[in-house]
DNA sequence: AGTGATATCTTTACGATGTAAAGATCATAA
DNA sequence: TTATGATCTTTACATCGTAAAGATATCACT
């Protein structure tokens, strides 16, 4: 509802050049709010479009987010955010790294609260499948879609970060300290199957895919507990005297 | 190039009734050629249009899978899928079916190649792998794809039992019957942590998100490689004595 | 202070897409 | 043979991303 043609200004005059000096003065009252931190003159529209973005994306999902709908929730012109981040890839990437902080701060804070080190696997890899649960559609932006620039540095580097942090969680399981530049072929696996493994779970479950198994598992058994099963199973490899 | 404007018909006369049997004419020389299998009048278009869809799909990827370019390749005006498929949606689910059925063929021979029981698990994960590796597009399509209907009769179908091969292979590489019914918590991880291992590492190799992995590990270390490392380290659960 | 340069934002325009609706065409049943 | 209905084409429209030009406000500089 309230959905159809949204962008009609309903027979614009050909020119009314006085219009827009009433139009700003009514629009803008905190116009002049802000004096130390922004560069420009208007308001901080960068941090707004991507504020107004992930509202977008979280009432809408992942096919709602259009530059159109964004530059709509944050009240300008449709083409103004074509200025601050070139075309959508520029959006979405700007608003993927977001999301890849967020991620990473949720495993760095599961990681920090777990007491053994032996712990600290799978409480990262619970928030892992938590904070997936909690923002799908960012998940989904920062993974699923086709539309990012994982060259662009501020993406780049937060995506390094998270996975920096995965990295870590691996080593402190495996009670060994992990180089930053070299990696055993063991190290590698362990790596790349506990990424594999708790992402393949996320998208599974994210898509409905579990739903299948869940029905068939004993009654009463959650997703927490599927999850938990599959850790134990997997560290029980190593953990094994 | 050869990309402006593809369906401008150069002014068209406001009517002319005779030329549409010409064109028919000479365009549609094997129009009676079929004569046995289909039921309708002009070629067997249903089947026509998902060949040309895979075709669009494997040249130009997921995002240039569009119902018009469907119609292009297939020779027929924009509109004629919607009469077969409904929508965008049915096209692409109608096609992901296609997918999930080659997906199974290839899991299913390589299981059937395996000569221990133990080593068929492996061989389908590493068909698994190597089916998305060759088609990535199809891929992408039945795992990424945000405009699948899953309820379809044909798709659900087709990926149940695509999933049902996936079951099979666990069951023999646990030397245990698995029901279709009933499983214990410990089946159920395991199936889902068999296919969470290898979805999320098929992913994050079409995401290029390996390749930090692949660099820092051991000279010359391949994907083929790692992935053998990794089912080796997850298969250590059940085997160690 | 005034003025020109420049960054920000809006308007306008265009090609592409999905989809609906109506017209044309053809196979098949009656 | 004819009429009915399925198949395909035309036409139309709202939406999208993006480019280009116009309007507007800030900033640097004399």
């Amino acid at each position: 509802m309230a959905r159809l043609s949204k962008e009609n200004k309903a027979t614009r005059p050909v020119r009314a050049p006085t219009r827009r000096v009433a139009r700003v003065a009514a629009d803008r009252p905190a116009s002049r709010r802000r004096a130390n931190d922004t560069p420009y003159h208007h308001g901080d529209l960068h941090e707004a479009l991507l504020k107004a973005a992930e509202r977008v994306l979280e009432r809408d999902g992942l096919a709602g987010l259009t530059l159109r709908a964004v530059a709509r929730e944050a009240g300008v012109s449709h083409a103004a955010p074509t200025h601050h981040f070139g075309d959508l890839t520029g959006l979405l990437s700007e608003l993927a790294a977001i999301g890849f902080r967020q991620f990473g701060l949720a495993m760095a804070a599961a990681d920090a609260s777990a007491t053994a080190p032996s712990e600290k696997g799978v409480a990262s890899a619970k928030a892992y499948v938590a904070y997936a649960q909690a923002h799908p559609g960012m998940y989904g932006l920062m993974f699923r879609s086709e539309r990012l620039d994982h060259s662009r540095p501020s993406l780049h580097e937060a995506s390094e970060a998270s996975f920096a942090g995965l990295t870590r969680g691996v080593g402190a399981s495996r009670h060994e300290q992990i180089s930053k530049e070299q990696l055993t072929l063991d190290q590698a696996a362990a790596i790349a199957s506990a990424w594999s493994l708790v992402h393949g779970f996320t998208m599974l479950l994210l898509d409905g895919r579990l739903k299948t198994i869940l029905d068939r598992a004993p009654e009463g058994t959650s997703v927490e507990t599927l999850l938990t099963a599959m850790l134990r199973l997997s560290a029980g490899r190593s953990a094994r005297p």
